[in-house]
DNA sequence: CCCATCTGTAACATTTACCATTACAGTGCA
DNA sequence: TGCACTGTAATGGTAAATGTTACAGATGGG
């Protein structure tokens, strides 16, 4: 799956961890190892989705909009990565009985995979993540 | 995911269709749309699983080995596609307790997706995707 | 026995997807 | 007014996916 996901994750955690102030996006990119324009990018598509808010200019940065567990690795999930599950169709040949469904076949079947995932996604919020983070350590 | 997982379903449906005899790498590669070396790779994968018998030389060519109704879209995904589901996780900053830890948690959660994943795919069978497609048409 | 027809694979070329980087406009604070 | 941030578009580089070529090995038919 897509990393926009992990980096998601990953964010969240680091605000989970800082709730008390705003973080700039070069720290989270720091200790997520990427550039900081993708943490803005992905945090960006968070924003829009009320889980966190963000303020420009000096002193500005991110933070959590939410309670920890309100947010759920399905939702997550859905925002950065929905339809990842899907598996790539080349375009086959229409002449063919096969060739010519397969595709809608495929895609119900997985539409249904996806919502089968989702179920298992929501038992996990992001205080489940910083629970386990805390354990690791 | 993956577009080998949709190949391989793509190639054993049309396997189910021709049982009587055995087919060639061209046609099934003209029904997918993709170059026929890449069908006999995905299809190698296949017969070291004993799903399918491939015979090399004039009148050759892939034919199932198995009831259709023994094999799972499960199996399929596992040969040729285990572990696709895993997000990717760049390679994050070790000295930061989020960045550390992160990957392993990620990693064991995905873990319990992709077996959750399972019991849906299991419930499909090539048999069942055959008569999805009679029934498109 | 030799030739045509297949699979099996490796090697190489090309296209595509992903990601880093640069650049800069807009915003907010001191 | 100047510095410190986010927001976002544009560009470039690199790895992964896929197509293509090439050829060895198996098989069966004249």
């Amino acid at each position: 799956m897509n990393s926009d996901f992990t980096l998601a994750i990953h964010s969240l955690t680091y605000l989970a961890l800082q709730l008390d102030r705003m973080s700039k996006s070069d720290e989270i990119a720091e200790s997520a190892g990427v550039h900081a324009v993708r943490i803005r990018k992905v945090l960006s598509l968070l924003k829009k989705h009320g889980i966190i808010k963000s303020k420009e200019g000096t002193g500005g940065g991110f933070i959590f909009a939410k309670e920890l567990n309100e947010v759920s690795l399905w939702e997550i999930y859905m925002i950065t990565s929905e339809g990842t599950l899907q598996p790539k169709c080349p375009d086959s040949n229409e002449a063919c009985v096969v060739g010519a469904n397969m595709q809608k076949v495929l895609f119900s079947i997985f539409l249904g995979a996806e919502e089968h995932l989702g179920e298992y996604l929501k038992q996990y919020t992001i205080k489940d993540i910083v629970d386990l983070i805390s354990k690791e350590k």
